[in-house]
DNA sequence: CTGTGTGCAAACATTTTGCAAGCAG
DNA sequence: CTGCTTGCAAAATGTTTGCACACAG
């Protein structure tokens, strides 16, 4: 698998270009602006929240949703991106631009949180050890309730 | 959080009683029904599957995937159950009467060896705490090589 | 030019909602 | 009896596919 921890935007691009040179694919304005949108604002996007956004901003191009997925999905497939899901709220997507973290995630409103913990890290490869394994990555994922669906869940309802 | 860790199938309908009497609702067989095969079979199930099983072992009943949401979403609601997302298809549901355990997977044969680790878990929950969520559950899935494939990995490929 | 990419509309898949009838309390 | 619950059908939501035209290489 690829690192492209800790790459900027262009040698991101160049990164993706290559990829899409060796796949037999074009570089096209709409992969472009979805890579460049998912760098700049550095969020987990819905394809429906990222979709919006390129509409507002670049509304020229009048970009379809289909291609908002067929992009995601192609740049997850080459590990360019990360996806995470739950469930009826559909996923969302992440660069992999980045230095590991997981994610807490609240059941109810679906909002996203990330950490990073270095101990848990450790302990997970001593574990790996103990069981002979040579670990290659993790998911880790909290869930739960946020502040703000704590009170909304006992306060009113 | 109410620890129903370990309860038995008694003291979790007793619970679950509790619980729908306090919020006024009633204690029907569909409920019922629901709860224990989450019970028996203690797997991840998907509400397709619940229902199809439910469906096949209860067909008088005749059971809609309607219920098997709506219940599902009310013992996850009320902490009874998680749900969490394996990969890109739909959400899957677990009771939480038992704790929680995570998995060590091979990338290579797919074996997968079952692991527990307090210290994570002690970590995780503070992690949670200092971001104000409060746990319903948790996916970890550590991926790698175990002690055989890298043996064959190295031969081969 | 060639064949991939695109937007659109329609198909699909999954989950939720409105409703009339059923049933627990 | 009261009003929560249920199954059904329909709607809402999320995602993929077929197609004809557009465009990168």
């Amino acid at each position: 698998m690829k690192d492209i921890e800790n790459l900027n935007y262009k040698e991101l691009l160049e990164e993706f270009k290559i990829l899409l040179k060796e796949s037999g694919l074009k570089f096209t304005t709409q992969r472009e602006v979805i890579l460049k949108t998912l760098y700049k604002h550095d969020t987990h996007f819905s394809p429906e929240d990222l979709h919006r956004l390129l509409r507002k901003k670049f509304p020229k191009l009048n970009i379809g949703i289909t291609t908002v997925y067929r992009t995601l999905n192609l740049l997850e497939k080459n590990s360019l991106a990360t996806s995470i899901s739950f469930g009826s709220q559909g996923k969302k997507f992440e660069l992999n631009n980045k230095p590991h973290h997981d994610h807490l995630i609240c059941v109810t409103c679906g909002k996203i949180v990330e950490f990073e913990d270095k101990k848990i890290e450790k302990k997970q490869e001593k574990i790996a050890n103990e069981h002979e394994f040579e670990l290659t990555g993790h998911i880790m994922q909290l869930y739960g309730h946020c502040k703000e669906c704590q009170i909304k869940d006992k306060g009113i309802d």
